[in-house]
RNA sequence: GGGCGGAUAGCUCAGCUGGGAGAGCACAGCCCUUACAAGGCUGGGGUCACAGGUUCGAUCCCUGUUCCGCCUACCA
């Protein structure tokens, strides 16, 4: 009879891979740059090479699927472009390691060699992430994968390299940057982690050339670096010290006279000593006060690039040099502040918190480092990019992380975007030995463009692995060349990302592609939350505290995953995520299953909906739920459309389970097996069209459960559609949404809940049939009652079912009361007066509280005169009902008693 | 130091522009009722962090306080 068997419970593993593949083939997912219908577009964030699927990127490329997966049905000409980023530091601290334990040296291999490995590498198993992205269903256009360091990539690299070059917003100079000794590379200020951190606070005094009786001191928390001090600096203001400035002091342990200068800036009166000691070399705020000063504080580097002690620091004593040279800064420390003890130079020692910077990809402590380098200027690319956020064309979601981007971006410092790491886009610029002119080209130089000398060597840094994402919306699609796809498809619609990356990626590609496409890159940035775990800590692997997403797609299914991502994405909250709440979803799943297998038991494979008869023949119920159905699309369609993905989601929940299974289901059962064949094809329509409706609702959340049960849908129901990811997404129509309707829908429906409530309280059986009367307050209910009396008999397990409008209470019943109408259960057990008290005098209370509430409401002046009309009036129509549901009550008290 | 967000049922969280507090999970009771025990039905449980203010009326708006997150910053 049934058209498709279905097994008895929903087996993911059975169904994800056969329906992506389907999809595949049949290149569901490819963009048809040619294709007439308006664009919507989304570039992924490119996770790196090197990544393995953590539980962001899964949440990440879920809200984009959901996204496109809507897009794509509801008819856009949808793009949806995939791709990887080469992470220059990550992946070669990944290769470097691997090497290492096959103990090669990437030194001993060479430059060339090395870059040759890396690229193995990635061939062999850089790919893996987009194939666990392809485990989520993800809807990529896989034919335009793009790849940071492709061909076509690399030469937007260059192009926008050169070109900013030549407008004078890239440059080259010495400048003090931060350095990760370990990765061997400056970094930018964003790749710089702080952490507060437990130091101490040493104080030192410096002895005054002129008179040494004099001692001014300094407060550090890194005393090793004031053999780099190149002067001290006071408030000018400073009555303390004013006076000293212009003379010199003597630095301990070495044979230095530094200058005391004054300088508003630096010195804040407050704090420590009132005096600080200036290390141009290695800190950025002396860094800045010694240019401040005139002339220019001399710099003094102390450290080399892996942080040691120099053996050659200007004016240190051989002594001390000679115990400390070549020491790692930590050791250095303490034997500086051992031999400024020994010496009667440290006056004292406290404790002092404060916060240190990290490498973001190793956690090494990053040092302030003095190195030539290469930076963007960066204002001028700002200021468009501020004023695009600003006018709406750029619009954030939540809008509160405008702010935040606001804020760094009116702060904006340049950016240093050479790294001197091997595995990167290598800068196009070579030195001239000859005459030292720099040249920057498109192509690579074999002669100095200056000279013409062929004495030249490339620039052997590569740029920050930013520099190329900062390009990723036009440089996919083929810019530089003037491509179809850049017209068609940008700018993207959205970018789906989260607020960690918004200034290393978000603000560069808005200042990039408005510099370079003359138009914002995207419309809408979409910030979506960061997924912690059960306790809200941070996942990381250190903790072992990973969820792994291919594990709860392989535990739970994949949809069951999805669905549970959405569900917890609500704008501004972070996601904590655990098995146990995918469980939930993945009883929805199942639920899902089920009840569609009882939709396939009542229609046969070529069945044919009969729409004439549903508009001649459909009951009260048939009605309700196409009404119900309509609202749900409605209320789906919007929140997709303002990325509200939780309220999309559990609409759907309540809708499927609550409505259509918990409800309609049940009450479509009469019907199905109703002698009238007209009343038969007519729930069967309903039953299956809105099931038909409500999987193409759910598909772009629950891509493979929808595909494989709309498959099994009788072919006539399904339309000419090959697949549910192809067929139209529903739009809402008004005209079913009827208020009416729902409101009748409610009595049978409150009638049964009370019913239930009775048995349940009298402890009757589920299995044992009752009776039950009801009393209506008047015509229209009594109508309504009459017409939907089937309902009620059915669900709340009558066998006997009288309504009028003056029913006596029948002798023994129980009472129970709904809108509209009071309701009397007997049962052929002999019912149990004291559960039956207690029943009422509950009842009886709760009204009581209403009618407390309302009264005192109602009987203040003010409300009454000042509150909408509407309201009151509404207010006071329900006091009056709750007062005669409450002297009914009381009443079947008093009858019981008697 | 600045900024942002959070505080609602035992847990995780919804609550749109102020009008009788919601869901899921967990818990208790009854049910293997012919789609589903990964299920059904029923039920218990909340001075909406605290203190003021605005209002006829505040979980919602304003101010302050406390406690938690996070971002940001060169207090040596």
């Amino acid at each position: 009879m049934s058209s498709a068997e279905l097994s008895k419970s929903y087996e993911p593993r059975l169904v994800e891979d056969v329906w992506y593949r389907a999809w595949l083939d049949r290149r569901y997912f490819h963009a048809d740059v040619n294709a007439t219908p308006v664009p919507f577009s989304i570039v992924i964030p490119p996770p790196n090479v090197t990544g393995s699927l953590h539980i962001g990127h899964a949440l990440n490329s879920t809200l984009q699927d959901v996204l496109v997966r809507w897009m794509r049905m509801s008819g856009r000409n949808t793009l949806w472009v995939p791709g990887t980023d080469h992470a220059g530091i990550a992946t070669q601290n990944v290769v470097e390691r691997k090497l290492t334990k096959e103990h090669i040296d990437r030194h001993a291999l060479g430059r060339e060699r090395f870059v040759e490995k890396v690229w193995e590498w990635k061939r062999e198993s850089g790919g893996r992430i987009i194939e666990q992205l392809k485990k989520l269903g993800a809807s990529c256009d896989w034919d335009r994968e793009r790849f940071t360091m492709d061909e076509g990539l690399s030469r937007a690299v260059r192009e926008v390299f050169v070109r900013l070059y030549e407008e004078g917003l890239i440059y080259r100079g010495e400048r003090l940057i931060n350095w990760c000794p370990r990765c061997h590379t400056a970094l930018s200020d964003i790749e710089v982690e702080h952490e507060e951190e437990k130091g101490k606070l040493y104080h030192i005094s410096y002895p005054l050339s002129q008179d040494p009786k004099v001692r001014l001191t300094v407060a550090t928390t890194r005393p090793e670096t004031m053999l780099g001090d190149t002067a001290v600096a006071v408030h000018p203001l400073d009555p303390r010290y004013k006076d000293l400035i212009g003379k010199t002091v003597d630095l301990p342990l070495t044979n230095r006279k530094i200058p005391v200068v004054g300088d508003s800036i630096l010195v804040d009166l407050e704090f420590g000593t009132g005096a600080v000691k200036v290390t141009p070399a290695h800190d950025f705020s002396d860094y800045e006060a010694g240019q401040r000063q005139s002339p220019e504080l001399p710099r003094i580097k102390i450290l080399n690039d892996r942080a040691e002690i120099l053996s050659d620091i200007p004016d240190v004593r051989a002594g001390t040099i000679k115990l400390i040279a070549g020491k790692p800064v930590k050791k250095a420390r303490g034997i500086v502040v051992e031999l400024l003890q020994e010496q009667g130079y440290l006056i004292k020692t406290e404790d002092h918190g404060h916060s240190i910077g990290k490498c973001y990809r190793c956690k090494t402590v990053v040092e302030p480092y003095l190195s030539p380098q290469w930076f963007v200027k960066t204002a001028p690319l700002a200021e468009p990019a501020i004023k695009a956020v600003e006018d709406g064309s750029i619009r954030f979601i939540p809008k509160g992380w405008e702010n935040t981007y606001f804020d760094w971006m009116r702060n904006i410092k340049d950016w240093c975007i050479s790294r001197q790491i091997w595995w990167g886009h290598r800068i196009p610029a070579w030195y001239c030995d000859n005459c030292g002119h720099i040249t920057v080209t498109r192509t690579d130089a074999t002669v100095c463009g200056k000279c013409g000398s062929g004495n030249i060597r490339q620039e052997t840094d590569v740029l920050d692995t930013w520099f190329s994402s900062a390009l990723w919306p036009f440089s996919t699609l083929g810019w530089p060349d003037a491509t179809k796809e850049l017209a068609v498809y940008y700018p993207t619609s959205v970018l789906v990302t989260s607020f960690d990356i918004i200034f290393f990626w978000v603000a560069r590609m808005i200042m990039m592609g408005l510099r370079f496409m003359q138009q914002i890159p995207f419309r809408d940035v979409y910030i979506h939350a960061l997924v912690r775990d059960a306790e809200g800590q941070k996942m990381s692997k250190s903790k072992g505290n990973v969820i792994d997403p291919l594990e709860m797609t392989e535990q739970f299914g994949t949809d069951a995953f999805r669905f549970t991502l959405v569900a917890f994405a609500a704008q501004g909250r972070d996601i904590k995520m655990s098995a146990e709440r995918i469980e939930g979803y993945r009883n929805f799943a199942n639920k899902i299953w089920n009840a569609s297998r009882f939709v396939l038991m009542n229609t046969d494979a070529d069945f044919v909906p009969n729409n004439d008869i549903v508009v001649t023949e459909s009951s009260l119920a048939d009605r309700w739920i196409v009404s119900r159905l309509n609202t749900v699309t409605r209320d789906v369609q919007a929140a997709l459309a303002e990325y509200r993905f939780n309220d999309a989601a559990s609409a759907l929940y309540q809708f499927i389970w609550h409505e259509y299974c918990d409800w309609y289901v049940e009450l479509s059962k009469p019907a199905l097996k109703d002698q009238d064949l007209a009343k038969r094809m007519c729930a069967q329509t309903t039953l299956v069209m809105t099931l038909e409706r409500a999987l193409r609702l759910l598909h772009p959340i629950m891509p493979f459960i929808t595909e494989e049960i709309w498959q099994k849908l009788p072919k006539k129901v399904r339309g000419d559609g090959d697949s549910i990811m192809i067929s139209s997404f529903p739009t809402s129509d008004s005209t079913y949404i009827d208020e009416a309707i729902e409101q009748s829908m409610r009595l049978p429906m409150d009638a049964i809940l009370s019913i239930r409530n009775i048995r349940g309280e009298m402890n009757i059986s589920p299995r044992e049939r009752v009776r039950a009367s009801i009393r209506a307050e008047n015509k229209d209910i009594l109508a309504t009652l009459e017409r939907t009396a089937g309902y009620v008999t059915s669900l709340a397990g009558l066998s006997h079912l009288a309504i009028a409008l003056d029913v006596a209470k029948p002798e023994g019943s129980s009472t129970g009361t709904i809108r509209g109408a009071e309701i009397y259960v007997s049962s052929d057990q002999v019912v149990d007066k004291d559960a039956e008290r207690d029943r009422l005098q509950k009842e009886i209370a709760k009204i009581s509280r209403d009618i407390d509430i309302f009264s005192k409401k109602l009987a203040n002046k003010n409300f009454v005169d000042k509150a909408p009309r509407e309201v009151v009036e509404k207010d006071t129509a329900k006091l009056e009902g709750f007062k005669a549901k409450r002297d009914k009550l009381e009443q079947s008290l008093r009858i019981l008693d008697a």
